[in-house]
DNA sequence: ACGCTAAATGATAACTGTTACTGATTATAA
DNA sequence: TTATAATCAGTAACAGTTATCATTTAGCGT
């Protein structure tokens, strides 16, 4: 499969130079239908590039997610998590395995977002962070049983 | 003033200790109405019990979050932020400070919420997170003069 | 009131996630 | 091809947090 999706050739225009590292980096985070912690990108990464370094793969990252082409998601314990898609969307995250997948909201949440902005008086609002925690249906179906 | 709301009995039912130093947190807690971190804790709690170690305000909020009295809000880069409001409601971060605030939305906002869980097919929701994210007044007001 | 005991403490070491620094590589333009 | 500045691997440093351990202490029974 294509893999970045052209993303490379849009950091390059960027003024970034496009090695192997950073192209494996960019290929991990898009061929991932999961939002993988910077660990997680490492070792994926590694497979392809076995000596790349954690640094690099966090500069990577942060360069991903500066130009624009990644989010990174901070909610919660532990390690962010980086999100191969820019648009602002809702997500869940499992408390127990700490997973996190993307939620298809219909766009009726807009005008109610709209009004809960209004709330905060004086604030320049540039973002909104829509989370659901709770168990995923692997993590319920453990708990379950026991 | 009563500082604690009762909490330090409630806090004792649960088969706790009611030291000098858990108190002194659930009062600084309780007292403020930001959302400190827990290195702001600790400097609160310091002009009372001026010897009290970092580790016990962190073992003491972390009890206070298990126990129910207190939440832990974990968004964005750098230290949790502890709220001693329980019930979930929204909140804004500046991005430059990295202040929170509570934000007081209209009970609208529930059904759009629960079309969104609807989403998440198979996970067990227990709880949501909304956050905006933007320039707090007085971060705003700096920015404009340069 | 007085000890007993488990819970809580202070001090500090260890740990995790992340960033900064180093000299060595390497992608790109000329 | 060569020059050169961006990027690299490796590692040290850093912030926030948790774990460890010897000491203290709250709360119980007597």
């Amino acid at each position: 499969m294509a893999g970045n999706n052209g993303l490379s050739e849009k950091v390059h225009e960027r003024g970034g130079r496009m090695t192997r590292q950073c192209r494996a980096v960019l290929d991990a985070l898009a061929s991932v239908d999961m939002h993988p912690t910077a660990a997680e990108v490492y070792e994926i990464v590694r497979e392809t590039v076995p000596d790349i370094s954690q640094g690099t793969v966090y500069r990577n990252l942060r360069r991903l997610v500066e130009l624009g082409y990644a989010q990174e998601l901070d909610y919660g314990p532990g390690a962010s998590h980086f999100d191969a898609s820019v648009e602002s969307h809702c997500h869940a995250r499992c408390t127990n395995c700490s997973k996190i997948i993307d939620l298809d909201i219909d766009s009726s949440l807009a005008p109610c977002l709209k009004e809960a902005q209004a709330a905060a008086k004086g604030w320049q609002i540039s973002d909104q962070r829509i989370e659901f925690e709770g168990l995923c249906p692997e993590c319920s179906e453990v708990n379950k049983s026991e």
